[in-house]
DNA sequence: GTCTATATCGCGATAGAC
DNA sequence: GTCTATCGCGATATAGAC
């Protein structure tokens, strides 16, 4: 019983990070069964309707761990610039080879959009719960929804822009630059909110 | 003679609009043959080293077109600022589908940067073209170098971040947003200049 | 519930006629 | 240069023993 818990959970935990790292359609089965340990037998067991199941379900749970890491960051600080600069911080420190268990979901929501609803959907929540977090930390300082909102959504384009970047050069440079603007331009919206 | 350049061409066209669409691995040789209309004897001809090199061909023949649109445009309007957000109207025209022949290089870059280096390049390649035409038209404005660059990596950002918003909501209320907010930057890095 | 063996398919790539 | 037939491989998925 225990161990159903952890089979399926470190099935999860294998695919959430293989299919953050390579996309959809380059991680195949057999590595995840091979780096996650478990048997072909189990993965179709848990996930009886195969890989779509699988990744739909990963991302869920990589989002659910995502929104708990932030959560954490974000109520460090009281102060909502600050939260959110130090979220920013947290996430320069991420290995450009991308080993981590976190949830930069554009590389799964490209692939499978226009291609897989289930998958689609999977990944709107994921953007949805992110945006949301952000949002209502900004509201709790006393931004206005629409503007916190729009903040939220800003950070959010500037964050994934930066990472796509980042990959391609190979250089954390990108992601420092997009903390500064991201921070200069809350900070300009703060005083146009008076 | 004409021929061939037709047929490499054509493959060219249709392998750049799918790579961008489903990405590297999503997209089989055999639909490209399909529906390029084009056999596959002549694509192994054109392209010895296979979907590699045929990937790299056509990241390069989609910057290349990309830029001259880009170009196209940045030219009508003298004030840089205008000129820009001509850019990101047209952006906008875009369809989600993706059912043309632009230069959307984040998913390939997402896929392909960290496990096939001609790729990776390719895409850098992409992204620094794009990058230029827009802080040169900055430049010519009289921007000083850096703040020119380092505005161009923030439209690039804002850009590709809300494509993907845009992409896993189908809306296209991101770009709007991320035009607007683009706008406002540059205004206010503008009036910081002096 | 777990595991192995296997079925079936589509992929990238190749050979060789023309 | 163009085309077809085909190879070899690895993919997802399944069957059935335990």
């Amino acid at each position: 019983m225990t161990k159903e818990r952890d089979t399926k959970e470190q099935l999860l935990f294998t695919s959430s990070k293989l299919f953050q790292k390579q996309g959809y359609h380059a991680t195949g089965l057999s590595q995840i069964i091979k780096e996650s340990g478990c048997p072909k037998g189990s993965l179709y067991y848990h996930f009886p309707n195969g890989k779509e199941q699988l990744a739909v379900e990963a991302i869920e749970r990589a989002t659910k761990m995502a929104q708990e890491e932030m959560s954490k960051v974000l109520v460090q600080e009281n102060d909502a610039l600050k939260a959110i600069d130090k979220l920013l911080e947290v996430n320069e420190s991420f290995e450009l080879d991308m080993e981590y268990d976190g949830v930069p979901v554009s590389l799964l929501a490209l692939e499978t959009s226009h291609m897989n609803e289930n998958l689609r959907l999977a990944c709107l929540e994921a953007c949805v719960v992110l945006l949301d977090e952000i949002a209502n930390k900004l509201i709790e300082s006393g931004w206005p929804k629409q503007a916190a909102d729009e903040a939220a959504q800003f950070i959010f384009f500037v964050v994934e822009g930066s990472l796509i970047l980042a990959v391609t050069s190979l250089s954390k440079e990108p992601m420092k630059l997009a903390r500064r603007q991201i921070m200069e331009y809350l900070n300009m919206k703060l005083k146009g909110l008076d």
